[in-house]
DNA sequence: ATCATACATCTTAATATTAAACTATATAAT
DNA sequence: ATTATATAGTTTAATATTAAGATGTATGAT
């Protein structure tokens, strides 16, 4: 085999097993979340709620990286089932602040713990030496690159 | 901090850095798709058929881990495309036997090129050790775990 | 004050995704 | 042969997702 298809055959190998990786653990991390009847960009959205408080729409697309339509939406639904509450910026009226309401804060304190003992209980599979590790060489490949968009 | 505190802070940091890591790599390689105005679900339907020939819808869907309804309306899409073909198998007609046309088998045959590369170059940010290293973390990751739902 | 621009959100159209129910076909047990 | 069961694929309903365009609001330049 050649020099250049050798490094392309381990670009493969490698992409393929973090690809494999992250979607396992999404898959069975997710059924916490599944559970409790949410989506995981619900549980994304109620999840940054309580942890930094009320947001406008825009700034919780930022911190799950969904654009403003999607957003939207899946405010409406959360709205619908009463986790959430939307009201109008009273300073600046293109704004809404979203926030949680009492059940919807009962919920993702619940699930978030759920979720949180998922994750820890996945990770125990490394080693702390080979979880440094792995998040290393993850933050490289996860750092934006020149060839990505710019985000707003 | 705790001792157990600090368990639950490293895997959720590591857990992120892996979501991070796979979710950046898979937009950037993703453009290429989305170049040939393909999506994710597309050319894997594609690649799959390219690298093993016909298959029947079944075996698609375990190819690329989705669920059978889904597959049908992926080929349907891109059937009406003309990229893939169907047709009844006529020993056991409860099978559709589904194959690239002509411009579907050119199509994928450029565009995996174009997606190969920017695995590669998505890759050379590690060095070939670090490769085989994050490859090995994440294959641990990555098995099936008792508590997975049995696939069919 | 008026106008241009920027910004937050909403809407629409196209595609994806799953679960669950359903149809058609095949096979195994009797 | 009849019946039960399994299997491949389709359909439906609900949610997600984006891109692109529309609406309403704010702000800076003149």
């Amino acid at each position: 085999m050649k020099s250049e298809e050798k490094t392309a055959y381990l670009a493969l190998n490698t992409y393929t097993k973090l690809m494999r990786a992250a979607e396992s653990v999404t898959n069975r991390v997710g059924r916490f979340m599944s559970a409790a009847n949410l989506t995981i960009s619900q549980f994304g959205v109620l999840e940054a709620l309580h942890h930094k408080g009320p947001l406008c729409q825009r700034d919780i697309g930022a911190k799950i990286l969904k654009s403003t339509g999607n957003i939207t939406l899946v405010i409406d639904n959360l709205e619908k089932h009463q986790l959430v509450k939307r009201e109008r910026n009273v300073d600046d009226r293109r704004y809404f602040t979203v926030s949680l309401t009492q059940s919807g804060s009962m919920l993702i304190a619940r699930v978030f713990a759920d979720v949180e003992s998922a994750i820890v209980a996945e990770m125990a599979i490394l080693s702390e030496t080979e979880q440094v590790s792995l998040g290393s060489l993850c933050k490289k490949l996860g750092i934006t690159r020149v060839t990505d968009q710019a985000k707003t």
